[in-house]
DNA sequence: CCAAAAGTGTTAGCATTACACCCATGC
DNA sequence: GCATGGGTGTAATGCTAACACTTTTGG
């Protein structure tokens, strides 16, 4: 962005930055807790665990969480979310992104800190873990295998109590969601590689619950010039069969050098 | 966003997900970095300190850095962030927010990870550094508050080779800020709070590194509902006096119920 | 032939862009 | 009176929003 010209800085010398001596830095340790979010054509769903848990009251139960994991000393935290939602997805394409890092020294206690010291056999005081972002392309065979692996595709709409601080990650997520599809063209990470318009229309529907304007959306995309048509049609469905386009990531990197607009600002 | 049905759940209990034992969580520490930007009238300047460091070679010197600090086992990160950055802004209205955490395992070491070691009186083989962006409204008061407590604050086109990681984080606070401008209205958080457009138009041509149309520009802010005159003028200026404006968080907020637009990708 | 979903065009309104000159003040 | 920077208007363009009917296919 700007020019870094040789230029030696000379300072006072009076004063330097000192750390705190009081404070302590033992026995923390970083998790990371992935949201996976797939689109199943109708809803978007999340990929959730079981976890077996014990309760105050002695007894045996199991709830639901994201999949997450400490990390260990040699990795850093993509790969530690890679390897975390490898587990449940296999090799596919996962868009991952780090969203922000929940911190509060009080966030897993009691039980909930007794169940990570015994899971991983650590004794730790306080567990700090960074949210992790998602999206895969979900289909019937990507269910089973995780399904396989332990985990299921959640409806959004069907989600309620998650372990730990669970649902505050997933509602951060959902913000983040939406907030991603405002700015780039993150849809086709949802969607199969061939896509009607349609399909794409529905999610933006369902991401932003608005009804759109299939004319107005179909103009919309039509235009886009990184959208090019598949040149193959829907087969075997009742109505006229839909035309199948693709995304062209080259096309599209290559055209969207952003340009200044005096948009910046929501408008009267 | 959404409801969430009272629905339960019953999962195959097939499988349980699984930590992975082979995995050690020492010896890890996390520390905050800030990157406080303010703007001079002229220029975006950047928030640095002085750090005393060893060479190799056994000879004492000083470089530069963000200010940052490991955080303690009581604080959570904002608090972390909050409290480095007071130390060289006081109390004036800090605009801080997280960006992302750079975890590579090797980002300190060697010497740098000495130093660390050395001035928090640890043993460490890894620091996590979780990156804050800050925005303040910077005065030579400010100036020579900061400069009082070990402070500079440097142009950003005058920034040369920073200690540890950090000229890594402040080009990602460089790319965060620019992101930031073009979706909400922080240029005042720059600002003082009376403002003429003309003030307003440089920060914008700085932050954007573009030339605007003064009338075009004009007629955007103008057309703003939450920027209200502040029924004063600059005084004992060698030109025709400029009108101070205010801007209102409140009417912003009222306001700006996000509408669903159909721009969501950058257009043709 | 009927149901179901795909596909199509026009108009009005609004925001952005490009562009050149007059105005008020201190010195 | 002159230098300095503040302040103003209009026309062309392009994007968005609102709106209803026809087409193609399988059953």
């Amino acid at each position: 962005m700007r020019q870094v010209p040789d230029i030696s800085f000379i300072f006072a010398k009076t004063h330097i930055w000192m750390g705190n001596p009081s404070l302590t830095y033992d026995n923390q340790a970083i998790s990371v807790d992935c949201t996976v979010f797939g689109f199943d054509g109708e809803a978007l769903r999340v990929l959730l665990i079981r976890r077996r848990h014990t309760l105050p009251s002695g007894t045996e139960t199991a709830d639901l969480k994201l999949p997450g994991s400490l990390i260990s000393d040699a990795e850093d935290l993509p790969s530690a979310a890679n390897r975390v939602t490898r587990e449940l997805v296999g090799s596919r394409t996962i868009y991952l992104k780090q969203m922000e890092v929940f911190s509060n020294p009080q966030r897993v206690q009691g039980q909930e800190l007794m169940w990570i010291n015994t899971y991983y056999g650590v004794s730790l005081s306080r567990v700090l873990t960074v949210a992790f972002f998602a999206m895969v392309k979900l289909d019937e065979k990507l269910i089973s295998y995780t399904r396989r692996k332990g985990g299921r595709w959640v409806e959004l709409g069907e989600v309620r109590q998650l372990a730990l601080d669970h649902n505050k990650i997933l509602v951060t997520a959902m913000d983040y969601l939406m907030h991603l599809f405002q700015q780039e063209p993150v849809a086709f990470e949802f969607l199969p590689r061939k896509f009607t318009i349609k399909q794409l229309q529905r999610l933006y529907e369902i991401v932003f619950d608005v009804e759109i304007d299939n004319r107005n959306f179909r103009k919309k995309i039509l235009s886009l010039k990184y959208i090019l048509p598949a040149g193959e049609c829907e087969e075997r469905v009742a109505h006229k069969p839909a035309q199948y386009y693709v995304f062209d990531r080259k096309i599209y990197k290559r055209q969207n050098k952003k340009i200044f607009r005096l948009n910046f600002v929501g408008g009267k």
